[in-house]
DNA sequence: GATAAGTGGTATTGTAAATACTTATTAAGC
DNA sequence: GCTTAATAAGTATTTACAATACCACTTATC
């Protein structure tokens, strides 16, 4: 059981934004802290722009920023989003299935309603609840007791 | 998110052996009616005889034999054997994990829990549940009414 | 004109599957 | 009861494909 590696840094990303959700985060920022291309992270961040997530703004200034309050976006829906058009089996896919018995097969409705549980699941969590903190412990002003 | 097609093959042989649980299955045979290799398939019945679902018996009359009743063996069971290994995201790997933010971060647990419930949902139904009729219907000795 | 998002194309990596081959077990035949 | 042949699992290697990541370039905004 996988998610994609679109998924993964999209949350990521989401992480870091809710921190500081009025700021503006280009990509070349969150790219660079995650240790991936610009380009590869745009194309992420152009999804969640799609699906409302995120506003986009080019120029100088720009960059992404949380398009709702952080605690008004749950992890399920991030996920369903950043995992649309990725079937859990083969004969979920729409098309190019070769499962013969798809007709009197009952093990695809268990499967839905598990994937369900999972993304219910999801659901009771926000970006509220897994923001970063605004900078890392490292620079923070209060130096940690040894 | 995804399932290997490894649990989803493991799956559809599971449910063709549970119409007929004291039979024995050849590769060959599944394999041919799942139209993959059977070496392919071998390595899956292999998984499911280290994890003790199935019991194999090489030579002549031999196969791979449910080594429980049908109800005895859980969705969860099979998918938790067959994905073992595969890391829901990344930072859950063992090893090449390059998340820069595992100490803080609140999201793993998060996902943690939703794969639980994925499972936990598997788990209420068995293979009894979705065993495949022993023949074909177009192969039924009461042709179906047009 | 500098900054930053967006786009198209290409390389790379990892998973999935097939091919070819080996080993073990059973059952038939002598 | 031993030998042989057929059956079927197990192993290793290779090939094909899709997901992932990168690069060069374009467009928009300040």
């Amino acid at each position: 059981m996988r998610l994609t590696s679109f998924t993964d840094f999209g949350l990521r990303a989401l992480m870091r934004m809710a921190s500081d959700p009025h700021r503006a985060f280009s990509t070349a920022e969150l790219a660079d802290e995650f240790g991936l291309s610009r380009n590869h992270l745009t194309k992420i961040m152009q999804r969640l722009a799609q699906g409302g997530i995120v506003a986009t703004r080019r120029g100088s200034g720009g960059g992404a920023t949380l398009a709702l309050a952080p605690r008004a976006i749950s992890l399920g829906d991030v996920v369903r989003l950043l995992e649309a058009g990725q079937p859990l089996v083969e004969c979920f896919a729409t098309t190019g299935n070769t499962c013969s018995i798809t007709g009197c097969c009952s093990l695809k409705a268990r499967l839905s309603s598990a994937e369900a549980a999972f993304l219910t699941n999801l659901d009771r969590s926000t970006l509220a609840d897994i923001a970063l903190p605004k900078s890392r412990p490292s620079q923070a002003a209060t130096p940690v007791p040894a």
